[in-house]
RNA sequence: GCGCCCGUAGCUCAAUCGGAUAGAGCAUCAGCCUUCUAAGCUGAGGGUUAGUGGUUCGAGUCCACUCGGGCGUACCA
């Protein structure tokens, strides 16, 4: 539809030079009164042609040339606005591009043949996925196959710090556990890691070793044996929501690649770093920062910052074009500084996206679950799934905003009722396999040759909001927004709904109930689409 | 103190780079199942978009300040 009035549009600026100057945009209006599109044109020329916005939509209206087959009327309403309404019989087409399409309907191809990579959860192995990296793991994976839908052939990718003071931290707590076991009297830090799953591991390196490693170092097996054990149960946990990160990035193959040092390098042959009381600093005021930052601590140690730049070089190296980092707010200062550090080497930082989202809190009957990690009185991301189900989570986390923070109802979400949102999605779709079902033991086939027949309110109503499938997608995928796509399937949902209170199929005159099995089929598929983007399943029935 | 995010109906949230009368769901109240799934549909009530100024044809959206909440502000990540 947009295409088209644009085209009309471009043809116009041959008489009005003006059109040419601004940034033509049409908007499906809020209201049905206004139109299927609008155009703000003529608002956005009054000043430049110092004329009534009224009279200016008057003129591109004569300006342009109109098939009455498609567009049945044009108005100029409100303060100028110029409404256009579509043809019926002219929404009516998209359902066979839908049902020729099928599972492919609302893919475009506007960024074929580019790569991008989708880096997220990220979450360094000390522990189990809580429920707050749990919205990062499912809205990471939903802007991933949001960027596939559009396109892109995508990478997901998780990077993990194996070598600072974390993880020695970890292989210590370990370490003391193991001790503990074996009968010693330990003193076990505040400050280390508390959870039950330490003592887990201990007891795995006591069955398998007994009193063997009593003089092993913490950096040793300990370390590794946690790292490999809570790994496993991360990638565990994201599998049960149907995540798979085809690249998982560790910190240590940069220092073992010698990446590190010669970062460091060319940060000194460039003049961009200095020494001062032992510490290496990041010239970052000379790239308009606040204060200059350190990378390498007086210790000898690098800070965060040197791996995390040599590690989006890798990925400049690697050859995408879009790179998407996906971190919580907590980590709101830090990327700043890493991506000057890039712009400063030469990178263009426009392909790197950081989207940040805000935390999550839980309630349960109303009340708000405290977590804290130190003292290991977090609820997991495990917990949560084994708890609410998959498709619940996926779509809780989905459905909001990621600058917003988000409140997730423990109570609610455990609700198998219309208070749900999930189930209302997923009653449409089975609500029309069911129709299905039964109509076809009538002999009722889908008919997609008299289409025109579906004119009713409902029945248009659902054709109109079938064809802003594929532009959802794309705006949802441009503007990294997968709430998006849930608001539009809630929609689409209840227009089917209301569409299956009036207009019946079994007992309609035959052409009518056919065209009608075609729209349901459509529908059908639709739902299917978008839920599969969030990942989502779509029942057959419930 | 400073930086980023947020403040919209009783609750949880939408609102397409600034568009027309700010919309949904839940909750509350009143209705609809002898025919394709009532996990559904119809209707009603519910708002000074935290506040005050500003920018303009037009502001929930942009700017300034104030109030309130979250996260940061390291030679932790």
């Amino acid at each position: 539809m947009k295409e088209y009035l644009l085209k009309l549009f471009n043809e116009a600026a041959n008489k009005i030079p003006e059109l040419k100057e601004i940034t033509l945009q049409f908007d499906v209006p809020k209201s049905e009164d206004h139109g299927d599109l609008s155009s703000n044109a003529a608002m956005m020329l009054s000043k430049k042609l110092k004329k009534n916005p009224r009279e200016i939509a008057k003129l591109i209206i004569d300006s342009i040339n109109i098939d009455n087959s498609v567009i049945s009327k044009i108005e100029v309403a409100g303060p100028g606005f110029i409404n256009f309404f579509f043809h019926p019989n002219f929404f009516s087409d998209v359902i066979n591009h839908i049902v020729t399409e099928q599972d492919n309907f609302g893919r475009s191809d506007k960024f074929k043949g580019r790569k991008a990579n989708v880096e997220f959860v990220s979450a360094n192995p000390t522990g189990p996925l809580t429920v707050g990296h749990g919205r990062n793991a499912v809205v990471g994976d939903t802007v991933a196959n949001l960027l596939e839908w559009i396109g892109y052939e995508v990478d997901r990718e998780y990077y993990f710090n194996n070598a600072g003071r974390q993880m020695r931290v970890l292989g210590d707590s370990v370490r003391l556990r193991y001790l503990e076991l074996l009968g010693e009297k330990i003193d076990f830090p505040e400050d280390y890691y508390q959870g039950e799953y330490i003592k887990d591991i201990a007891r795995l390196l006591f069955d398998e070793h007994g009193d063997k490693l009593k003089d092993e170092d913490a950096e040793g097996i300990f370390k590794l044996t946690a790292e490999r054990e809570i790994f496993k149960d991360i990638k565990k946990s994201l599998n049960k929501l149907n995540i798979n990160h085809k690249i998982f990035f560790n910190e240590n193959s940069l220092y073992e690649e010698g990446k590190i040092e010669q970062l460091l390098r060319t940060f000194e042959e460039k003049n961009l770093s200095y020494e001062k009381d032992g510490a290496v600093w990041l010239r970052l005021t000379e790239l308009g920062k606040e204060q200059d930052k350190v990378i390498v601590k007086s210790t000898g140690e690098p800070t965060y910052r040197l791996p995390d730049i040599a590690y989006h070089i890798t990925k400049f190296q690697r050859g995408y074009d879009l790179m998407v980092d996906l971190f919580g707010s907590d980590h709101n200062a830090t990327y700043p500084d890493v991506l000057a550090g890039l712009q400063a080497l030469g990178y263009d930082v426009s392909k790197v996206k950081v989207l940040i989202h805000q935390f999550v809190t839980i309630t349960k009957d109303g009340e708000i679950v405290k977590m804290s990690t130190r003292k290991a009185n977090y609820i997991t991301l495990d917990e949560l799934v084994d708890e609410v189900g998959k498709d619940v989570v996926r779509y809780f986390f989905n459905m909001r905003n990621i600058t917003s923070h988000m409140n997730f109802d423990l109570t609610l979400a455990k609700k198998q009722s219309d208070e749900n949102p999930v189930f209302y999605l997923q009653y449409a779709h089975a609500r029309i396999c069911s129709i299905i079902r039964t109509v076809s033991k009538e002999n009722l086939v889908a008919n997609y040759n008299n289409l025109h027949l579906l004119n009713s309110t409902e029945e248009i109503q659902l054709l109109k909001k079938l064809n802003l499938f594929k532009e959802e997608v794309l705006y949802a995928a441009e503007n990294f927004e997968t709430h998006r796509i849930c608001t539009y399937l809630e929609e689409l949902a209840t227009l089917f709904h209301k569409f299956y209170t009036f207009r019946r199929i079994l007992g309609s005159e035959k052409d009518i109930a056919e065209a009608r099995l075609a729209l349901v089929n459509a529908v059908k598929i639709v739902l299917k689409n978008g839920l599969s983007i969030l990942g989502v399943s779509a029942p057959e029935q419930m």
